[in-house]
DNA sequence: TATTCATGATCAGTTTAATGATCATTAATA
DNA sequence: TATTAATGATCATTAAACTGATCATGAATA
């Protein structure tokens, strides 16, 4: 039935071909694309130096401000606090960063690059940075990749309470079926 | 030492605030944020409907052509071929979707919309498609919109060989330590 | 035709990152 | 001060989505 379409149908139309595959024109679709490439572009970066992107992603950010805990590093990440826990025992074992609890705050771990990790993340920063340039911003015009960050800022921005860890997954035993075992 | 930033430190500083943390802006922590919040309004948005945003992507994909085989869904949705199976098996068994080997090649496995799913789909497209605008979009300004979307075509279009699940996932066993038991 | 290769699907098992509960410590309040 | 609530971290477990192997079928080639 041509000329039936709804009117989210013609918003966010099927007819956007990435390699011969359509994809929806909407947020979430192009979201899930748009993350899936950042995250292969410095993947690829990364090869050989046996760290995941988001192993990355946390010696970045623990330059920032040299003492974090691990509460602060899960924010800065959007990952959950039990994750970056993981991850900060698998650097640590790799001599790249070291927990020292906080005297004024026993609870608190406090994160800090080792001198190894420092020279890890700043002999990789350029790298990645290079990779981000060359293979995702060179696709826009010099004029157009200040404002396509701003306008990801933006939206960032205005859903903070959106950009969450576990949001669209299944709470513990919600899918249950009535056939398992109880 | 003020004034002595680096060249990829400048290009993406870290001065970027969500909610009081501070983020990269750089593509990669800008997609990982934007992902999870198109994720987190989807969810919102299909609450009491027990679908996940994956399982809504994949009724809104089945009806652009309607006859599909399960690996043209993986290519749609961008996830691996069995989590495609099993996410249609899980529709399947609520009846939203059946399917059939075709019969030109018993290899495959061709899925469509059940009259049923087909109804779901109708009535949650307009729900979905007005949670992107008013969370997501309507940040922007109405003629950066487009734009916008464009761009992000733009980049995924550029780099479709990136735009595939798994990446940055380390392989079987390359993660394992001398400690670990063979 | 027989053999070899390619493809769609599924099975078994792994990796990543989440949830929920708990412990230790700190802050707030009766 | 004693009690209760909040917070940072960790443990045990679960959920989602992946990899690698295998099976059935189909296509290409000797």
């Amino acid at each position: 039935m041509p000329g039936s379409a709804s009117k989210s149908e013609r918003l966010f139309p099927v007819v956007t071909w990435a390699g011969g595959t359509p994809i929806h024109r909407a947020p979430l679709a192009l979201a899930r694309r748009f993350a899936q490439i950042c995250t292969a572009v410095v993947a690829e970066a990364l090869a050989g130096e046996d760290l995941t992107p988001l192993q990355y992603a946390m010696l970045a950010n623990l330059n920032d401000d040299p003492v974090v805990d691990q509460i602060g590093i899960a924010g800065r990440l959007g990952i959950d606090r039990n994750s970056t826990g993981i991850l900060v025992r698998q650097l640590e074992q790799r001599g790249l960063v070291k927990r020292q609890t906080n005297g004024a705050d026993r609870r608190a771990q406090l994160v800090r690059l080792t001198p190894k990790g420092n020279e890890l993340r700043k002999r990789l920063r350029p790298i990645i940075g290079a990779a981000h340039q060359r293979r995702i911003l060179s696709v826009l015009a010099p004029a157009e990749r200040e404002r396509f960050l701003d306008q990801l800022v933006r939206i960032i921005k205005a859903n903070e309470v959106y950009a969450r860890p576990g949001a669209g997954r299944r709470k513990r035993n919600s899918g249950r079926l009535a056939s398992d075992k109880k």
